[in-house]
DNA sequence: TGCCAGGCCCTCTTTAGGGCCTT
């Protein structure tokens, strides 16, 4: 298991809902694989949740019922990203969300992981205050992050979280002389109270 | 463009309520 912040997989859902537990299925997962800070592979893939998918989750995703219909349902696509997803820790924007659909999918096909989640908006929230809100289109703007315009798509929004991630680690490390974040950190970072947050880094320094 | 849920976080709090963020 990779145990650096900066070798992670930073993954998105696009879905037919908030709630897997309400019968909301996952319809696009989006992947990119980081090892020391570079981008060494992605994963894309439409999946068919066996049903079709309301015009409002069409207009917000981009994501129409005709092109589900030639997807591969979601327990293949699922079982192949199971694969991809081995051997690392798991970052995602309001990770709490994306974690919900990757266990209950998995759990469909008893498949599992061993990574561990840690979220980007939780910790941009700490160490981006000024920001106008923390929605991860905002963030991209207010640190002047490269995009090319998509949003709501599984790959481009964790292509942009990974950004953000990169950013995250990049400002820690400037701003507080850390030479080597661990995930386990941001882990603890995510959890740490605001007005604790500087102490905590503080300690963290060389 | 909205609702559904769930966890976090703030405050006019902790015997609670409501906003944020994800689709």
């Amino acid at each position: 298991m990779q145990t650096n912040a900066e070798s992670v997989i930073v993954l998105d859902f696009e879905t037919t809902g908030l709630s897997p537990n309400m019968g909301d299925r996952a319809i696009e997962i989006g992947a990119v694989k980081m090892d020391n800070g570079v981008v060494v592979d992605h994963f894309q893939k439409l999946m068919n949740p066996g049903f079709r998918v309301s015009s409002f989750i069409e207009g917000y995703t981009g994501i129409t019922n005709n092109m589900l219909r030639t997807a591969a349902p979601c327990d293949e696509v699922m079982d192949e990203f199971a694969d991809f997803i081995q051997g690392y820790n798991l970052v995602a924007h309001n990770a709490s969300f994306d974690q919900r659909f990757l266990d209950a999918e998995l759990a469909q096909i008893n498949r599992d992981y061993q990574g561990k989640f840690t979220c980007s908006m939780l910790i941009a929230r700490r160490l981006f205050q000024d920001a106008p809100n923390h929605k991860l289109g905002t963030l991209v703007d207010y640190l002047n992050i490269d995009n090319d315009g998509v949003f709501h798509r599984a790959l481009a929004d964790s292509e942009m979280t990974a950004k953000l991630w990169l950013e995250i680690l990049s400002t820690i490390q400037s701003n507080y002389q850390i030479n080597a974040l661990s995930f386990s950190h941001m882990q603890k970072l995510a959890k740490t109270a605001k007005a604790s947050v500087p102490s905590y880094l503080k300690k963290l320094a060389i």
